[in-house]
DNA sequence: TTAATAGTGTCTGTTAGACAGTATGGG
DNA sequence: CCCATACTGTCTAACAGACACTATTAA
């Protein structure tokens, strides 16, 4: 069968004001032209893999390299695509908001997943596995840092790890297990910027980690 | 590009005589006919998605539905197949060596993992991302469970965790967790096949249970 | 009876969470 | 001083693993 269209799309997650955002671009081309889309496009010769393709399309739509990507899952069958028996290589990738900003100022438009539209393909399917599997990692590793800033706050990373889990964590137990798996260094003489209280101290990945996930045996 | 080659392949695993296994065949058509490798094949118009496609494979292989059978991952580039670029969507299944057998005896061999030949394209890693996948999720799920047959033991379930997971399992604890997944009944008045010894409970997998994965929150 | 494995009751050490205290900023 | 939030020490509850004991079969 030679006539099956491949294509690879991602979804491209960030949190911004306490909520988890999916990046949209408008299409192009037909089928759905104009309409809201997770960014990607065709596999093409010159790629290495698939991964590379979705690389690619995120450096030509986003204008950057995100620090996190992989693969989620590919989503297939005759009906998906207009044009015929398609499949797709979706991918997911994590980015601080600081880095999309710019971005998301010009064609790309970051809509909430709490708050999703309608969209095109199976697309709606294809956030919602990519969300699930985000929140399913970040009970046991160490992924929600990719979406937090170079530097950042134990509270911050606390309240970052909430929001994806749903559910509320002990300070203490926070506190040890990040301790224990001796990720993260502080930022000597920088503290967080304070309201009318003690400002927080700043904290950045270790080198090792910033490349590669950490996780942990038993969880939180 | 229209120029995609598209396939699936599965990774068939059972386990025998304390070994895991991967059921390879010997391919029909050129490129490597002859040699041992994945059962795998094209991508059809006819197929409703890639897994369809990937159960088509396994029945058409096999003779049998596997019990199991789930998505890994996809693996592409240019060079992974002489033909051209090329993208397989690996699935992989699980099956009790009981039903494997007669197929195993045509025109499957069943090869420990442990112990695997030079495979042709890039099935070798994609055995090893199935092994670890599996060897993984054993640590918090179901999945071993449909390595055993219709019923087993708790001693004869507890070695195949063991095997996977590659570690010697608490007696007092695997029951433990066991009885908390509520996931087993007891087939009354029936026990395994003893030795000189106390015959052990036979089990199986409650009705609710046979079409899905149990997960744990803490592990084991 | 003995040998061998199945299954269970219970103790103990480890780990996670609750709680309350101290620390440090602004007003 | 007060308030608000950051951080930490410590107690307690939950859980996992070790151990020892009983159970049940064949020889």
């Amino acid at each position: 069968m030679g006539e099956v269209i491949c294509t690879v799309d991602v979804v491209l997650l960030t949190i911004e004001q306490e909520q988890l955002m999916v990046a949209l671009s408008e299409r192009e081309h037909v089928p759905f032209a104009g309409r809201l889309a997770l960014p990607g496009g065709y596999v093409h010769a010159q790629d290495a893999s698939v991964f590379d393709a979705a690389m690619r399309v995120m450096r030509a739509k986003t204008g950057f390299t995100p620090p996190y990507l992989e693969q989620l899952a590919t989503f297939s069958g005759p009906q998906r695509d207009p044009r015929g028996w398609s499949l797709s290589v979706a991918h997911y990738a994590l980015v601080p908001f600081e880095m999309i900003g710019p971005a998301a100022a010009g064609r790309l438009s970051l809509v909430p997943v709490a708050a999703l539209p309608e969209l095109p393909f199976d697309h709606g399917q294809i956030v919602s596995e990519a969300v699930a599997r985000l929140r399913s990692k970040s009970h046991y590793s160490s992924l929600p840092c990719f979406l937090a800033g170079d530097v950042f706050t134990l509270p911050q990373l606390q309240r970052m790890y909430e929001l994806l889990m749903g559910e509320a964590l002990n300070k203490v137990s926070f506190r040890r297990k990040m301790g224990e798996m001796d990720m993260l260094e502080a930022v000597e003489g920088a503290f967080g910027a304070a309201g009318a209280h003690r400002p927080a101290q700043l904290y950045r990945l270790k080198e090792a980690y910033r490349a590669r996930v950490m996780t942990l045996e038993r969880g939180l």
